[in-house]
DNA sequence: ACTATTTCCTGGATGC
DNA sequence: TGCATCCAGGAAATAG
């Protein structure tokens, strides 16, 4: 499930391959829920479009899109949901079942959204208009991190995949921070003491940079823009690892459901 | 104004 | 082996 690493990843590696090439035609398939705006606005902003860069927002991927003169013309907005993909595929490779659209560029190369559950969104917007709900995980400033939370009778767990407050941290980062900072994931957000809130912020900068190194969590079917699966699973402390012994002290780790979500963590470790 | 729950989706895992 | 059921979860919608 694409979280912050692993869209952080997919953008990167997606300005890299498609970066200034230029979207030729776009077929889209017929399953609407995907799309935010109708399919003809999508299909006239991305055709003939210079696909200027890719980047991260949130857990959103922005295509920002020009002229061929470079004049800005709109963003193409991607939300990849659970298990979307967006490939950049030879022209001739055979078509993934469950593909809902493919831009043809320039270069001869086709990017291909596939998403067989369909829970990812495309979308496309003025220039400079997306804004994500939150703020950046990354880099956020401590007393603003601290304030997002003051007052929050939720689990700190729900608080921490609440993207209005921090946008990129989905499951498996807010149960491998929590760990981190010994903090239980069903400890409402207000009760934090300020020293475990700073806690908290150093472990979600931590396990967001050493995700980001591995390349992402290739758990389900998650792979980067060329194919290739991330590393970071193979250091998850608690995410998936119910009954398995704490790394740090050897209880075993528990799973919880809050909000609809399992939860994992070191009942002897985290507090 | 908040918070909690339900819904959307398919494929892989599990159970009988 | 085969079929039904469960479970995964991001975020919008709905309910309280």
């Amino acid at each position: 499930m694409p979280e912050l690493p692993e869209v952080e990843t997919i953008a990167r590696g997606l300005h890299k391959r498609v970066g200034g090439d230029v979207i030729e035609s776009v077929w889209i398939g017929d399953k609407s829920n995907l799309l935010k705006s109708p399919a003809a606005d999508i299909a006239r902003t991305l055709e003939g479009a210079r696909v200027v860069a890719f980047r991260r927002v949130g857990k959103h991927m922005v295509a920002d899109l020009a002229e061929r003169d470079g004049t800005p013309r709109a963003q193409w907005v991607i939300h990849l949901g659970m298990t979307g993909r967006m490939l950049v595929c030879d022209g001739q490779s055979e078509q993934a079942r469950h593909t809902h659209l493919i831009a043809t560029l320039e270069s001869g190369r086709e990017l291909r959204f596939v998403d067989p559950r369909r829970f990812g969104k495309l979308q496309v917007l003025p220039s400079e208009a997306f804004q994500a709900a939150g703020s950046e995980p990354i880099g956020a400033d401590r007393e603003k991190f601290i304030a997002l939370f003051k007052g929050r009778k939720t689990p700190i767990k729900s608080a921490l995949l609440n993207q209005k407050l921090l946008s990129g941290i989905g499951n498996i980062y807010a149960d491998e921070s929590l760990f981190r900072a010994g903090v239980r994931p069903r400890r409402r957000a207000a009760s934090l003491a300020r020293a475990e809130l700073l806690k908290l912020h150093a472990a979600i900068q931590e396990v967001l940079a050493e995700a980001i190194e591995a390349g992402g969590s290739s758990v389900s079917d998650y792979v980067d823009a060329t194919g290739d699966a991330g590393y970071f699973q193979l250091q998850h402390r608690v995410y998936q690892r119910e009954g398995e012994p704490c790394l740090v002290c050897g209880t075993a780790i528990k799973r919880v459901v809050i909000a609809g979500r399992s939860s994992h963590y070191c009942p002897m470790c985290q507090r």
